[in-house]
DNA sequence: CGGTAAGGTGTAGAAATTACACTTTACCGC
DNA sequence: GCGGTAAAGTGTAATTTCTACACCTTACCG
């Protein structure tokens, strides 16, 4: 309520994205070598500036859009990062946000064309500026969200069988679970539908392909993993 | 990673507060008539622009000790609200904080002179640009902070009674918990200590005082209500 | 000195969570 | 074609956690 419009409080905003992946068996993000100055060829989130004519969350749409050209993504603000000094070059504050997107959706032209590499979240590197803190927040938040809402879906295909799945939430959460106790739970998830295709691609018997039935999700609203 | 740097993406970046108290068994929040253009007199939080020697962070530190006179409140960012047109005049995009406050802490002169009001969070009335959107948001995290780490105490004297505890949770959750299982609870907790000292105002009989011990969280910090 | 209003206390049933091991299946290599 | 292998699939019992529930105590007040 106090405060007045004035040219010193003005900065420069940008976004930054977390995006987070599942393949083999690991939880990964995207990152790359920074190719600008200042920090040109530090590893790097992927971000972009804030237009004048977009919102914030618009902008970070936009950014995803144009590195993975992938609509409807599941995307949440992680946060602004506002420390005077976070850009050694000029004030620039920005806010994280954290992505899921299905590895196998992700061309992997553009992916190259971005210069953009899939890093295991627990061998990430030393990253620019405060890039580090905003993927830990990230993660932390996406874990909360994970077990208690149906976004792991958006990691896995639209089948997947229930190793897959119970992989991806160990990944997550750090810990192994049991098998029985995990599918107990999916079983009582009737969003969750087998279906009676088999991948058998990751056994020599091959496993029953499930699917994530968002209709009947709406109806039941009960998610718990 | 892409982007430059250009006065087209500059923003003017301010923060809001949302101060939660708690007092007569209702939780609260501190609004004021607003005192600026545009959107003059409508009830609004308070706030400030970020300037462009501190962090962000800073900024709503300051902003909140310039309004109550106290330091070391707690305090957590709620996120980045960034809409084009959310405020009317100019392009502003605001980072919301939440704080907690002991209502008792507060000198109610400093808050006079701010022109500023305890509302019930329940009868909030409508407030300038988003800012019902910023107390929604608040509101849920601090809920779900309250319930994992003891930040209630925060909210309450450092000595107070179970029953006050138990009213704040109450006020919180908006709904009733027994009150054989809260203090149940309680008494699994070491670091909520029961002290000899006996509060006459609430009861014609008084009740014990209890105190948070802090060094004893840190020892063993297993919070849960 | 009786009424009142808040403080304080324990137990039993229900529900949720955890621990735990073996059989099935289909491919592969010999 | 047969044994080895590696992942898929399945149920029960013990433990822990959560929930429901009612009565006595105390000190002030009129």
């Amino acid at each position: 309520m106090t405060g007045f419009y004035g040219e010193h409080s003005k900065v420069w905003l940008s976004v930054d994205c977390i995006i987070f992946g599942f393949d083999e068996g690991k939880l990964k993000i995207l990152i790359g070598r920074r190719q600008m100055d200042p920090g040109r060829g530090e590893w790097s989130l992927y971000g972009g500036f804030v237009r004048g004519d977009e919102s914030v969350d618009d902008a970070a749409n936009r950014v995803l859009f144009d590195l993975t050209g992938l609509r409807n993504l599941y995307m949440r603000q992680v946060g602004a990062f506002g420390n005077v000094d976070r850009d050694p070059g000029e004030r620039v504050v920005s806010i994280a946000y954290y992505a899921l997107i299905n590895v196998k959706d992700y061309d992997d032209c553009l992916r190259k064309e971005h210069g953009l590499e899939w890093v295991n979240f627990d061998e990430v590197p030393s990253l620019y500026s405060d890039h580090n803190e905003m993927i830990e927040r990230a993660r932390k938040l996406m874990r909360q969200k994970i077990s208690s809402e149906p976004i792991s879906f958006r990691l896995l295909p639209s089948l997947f069988t229930l190793t897959q799945l119970q992989k991806l939430y160990e990944a997550v959460n750090g810990e192994e679970v049991d098998k029985r106790n995990f599918r107990k739970r999916i079983k009582d998830m009737d969003f969750i539908e087998k279906t009676e295709l088999i991948d058998k691609t990751g056994s020599k018997r091959g496993a029953f392909l499930y699917r994530f039935n968002k209709r009947a999700y709406k109806e039941d609203p009960n998610f718990k993993l």
